[in-house]
DNA sequence: CGCACCCGGGAGAGCGCTCTCTGGGTGTGT
DNA sequence: ACACACCCAGAGAGCGCTCTCCCGGGTGCG
């Protein structure tokens, strides 16, 4: 039992000498690789089991030129380059990393790890906020400690894809890239996520619809706000006025009170996400009006905000669980033969009708 | 530059050749062992970099019987298993694994990465939420990917402590465990927490003082309630009506509804949470109580949920991400010299006055 | 009955690294 | 001046595993 205690723990070596086998015959049996007379199995396993044997990684890892790991590189922009204001300074933690905390990024964790362990692995989590950080992502890497990298980039100007891609490293990110890059990724129609809001407010019958946006260099925000417009559009409303937010509940109460400011007349809103949803949420309480008779709200993401909100919100669901999900089976695949092109792949938002609209 | 594509990077050999000196003294540059010359330190770096040479983890753990890295493991109870009932039907995803969407759980792993990333390692993210799952990290650490494990165990009868420490994994855990164990820790004095907010609602002047408790068979949740109690006690308080909650928003709200029923004259709330906080302030606002004029309301962990209340939640803060970086520096320890003896460290909490009380 | 073939198993060569051991040159004490 | 200690670089032995090569015996076909 405790085996590793004492000065190391069985080797194949020791398998083999107690099944009276060869090395070589043993490692066929825990690798399954050709065929092993069926009793010699029996042997060879039992064997296993009584020296209570463990393969070692690291030997695996040295022939196999393969880590059977894959690292979870949640990149930022750093301090040292001029990325965007703003969310930098959080609610007085004096930690850098607090993406992590995001629950978005929790399910996305939970996406991946949940795919990755009926493999048997495990993923590395890097974050790479500063270049510094970002040097360390890519030079553990190219160590070989992962075949791989599953990669969430905050901002728009992260040079972290290019790097990678230009390291040889395998690489899907999750969402596609500002610039382009000869990379995959998995993405989530936005668009049409923006259509369902729209489609459901006039289907309740709103007539003065508005929107608070995400920051508007964020690709996802405009093409949510496009979506919705074309939709509105479509309705025969050509102008929706908008507010821009930058995804935190703050920005969400000052979008909120800036669109009451301007339109007092708004009936319906669409907001681009639901922290920012909550937000808003807050200032019609305070300002007196109800949520969904006065103003009907709906949110994006289905995240644990919806549900903490009063009334519930209404959002569109964003399936982040099965996207990190295929994003890893990418991964994978793209370790197995390195040569094949990019692929996307791109999932379908849906209406979650709660009660705020 | 991409060495990688061609087959093999550089290894130490080449770079050996490279310098014009053996491997052994390249070996010693790198990893800044014993005296070596100057002239030759800078010649044998020069050559590191024109080869663009990295250094082979497989093999160096292979040897050093180290892998530098340690896994992060998540722990609940697995459904195969009669543990707690309860939050195990979250909002509606099919995926396990929420647990990792927790912002608690987010807190504590940028404090482990944070602290880990200044040595160049990198957490293993596993997640241990049922038998299969159990094994499957037992195995994995037996494997030596990591060098020991930090543990972050969500539920009492959690028996991954016992079968770590049995295997001889080095092993932190997060909380105190409900059964002795020999085995470090990092915790929290929850005690003072609870005698913190009861001193703070004393001070608001408070007469009719309440709780919404934890579950009662998590430790914490106990010396929380215990430490508010005595501390009432103190002042003059004998007796604190109680309800208990199980951490989530809608066991709040639940909780806040039934005190009410039973004592409408509360005017000070303690609550164990902050998420249930936000669960009670929902309540409370649609009772018509004002907060924190008709109640106030204090709550626990300072999480991203006590700033989203509104009013913003006084409450009782965590150090969390504090805590994971001292639970990694005594996992690293540990591993150094495995025969050290257990040790634990408290953290002393901190009462954060916002609007809520 | 002989030969080519196949299939199950063993032997052994490394994968890239660390680290001990060794040897030669230099510094120090008497 | 000599002996001894010391320090720096090289040689070489593995770490535990996979995988190719090889060999012996059984099988099918001519």
């Amino acid at each position: 039992m405790s085996d590793r205690a004492a000065k190391g723990s069985p080797t194949l070596e020791d398998v083999a000498r107690e099944a009276g086998v060869s090395r070589a015959t043993v490692s066929r049996v825990i690798n399954g690789i050709r065929n092993v007379d069926p009793s010699i199995q029996d042997v060879v396993r039992r064997a296993i089991a009584t020296t209570g044997y463990v393969p070692n990684r690291a030997a695996r890892s040295l022939v196999t030129r393969r880590a059977d790991t894959v690292a979870l590189v949640v990149s930022g922009a750093g301090a040292d380059e001029g990325g965007e204001a703003g969310d930098e300074d959080g609610p007085g933690t004096p930690f850098r990393g607090q993406l992590l905390a995001d629950p978005f990024f929790g399910r996305i964790s939970a996406g991946v790890v949940d795919f990755l362990r009926r493999r048997a692995m495990h993923p590395v989590l890097m974050l790479a906020d500063s270049t510094d950080a970002r040097k360390q992502v890519v030079s553990y890497l190219r160590q070989g400690h992962a075949d791989g990298a599953l990669l969430v980039s905050i901002h728009a100007d992260d040079p972290l894809p290019e790097t990678l891609v230009a390291a040889g490293v395998p690489c899907v990110l999750f969402a596609r890239p500002p610039r382009p890059v000869p990379v995959s990724y998995v993405d989530l129609a936005h668009r049409d996520g923006g259509r369902l809001a729209a489609d459901h407010l006039v289907a309740r019958g709103r007539q003065h619809i508005a929107s608070i946006t995400g920051p508007l260099d964020v690709l996802a925000s405009q093409d949510r706000l496009a979506g919705f417009r074309d939709a509105l559009a479509r309705h025969g409303h050509p102008y929706v006025p908008c507010e821009e937010g930058n995804f935190t509940l703050e920005s969400g109460e000052r979008a909120m009170s800036a669109l009451l400011e301007r339109h007092p007349e708004v009936d319906g809103l669409f907001v681009a996400n639901d922290l920012m949803a909550q937000g808003a949420l807050h200032v019609l309480r305070e300002r007196g009006r109800a949520v969904p008779d006065d103003v009907a709200v709906v949110g994006f993401d289905d995240s644990s905000a919806a549900l903490s909100c009063r009334p519930a919100l209404t959002t569109v669901r964003q399936p982040v669980e099965e996207m990190a999900a295929e994003m890893t089976r990418l991964l994978l695949e793209r370790v197995d033969q390195p040569g094949a092109r990019p692929t996307s792949v791109i999932f379908e938002p849906a209406l979650v009708a709660r009660q705020s609209a």
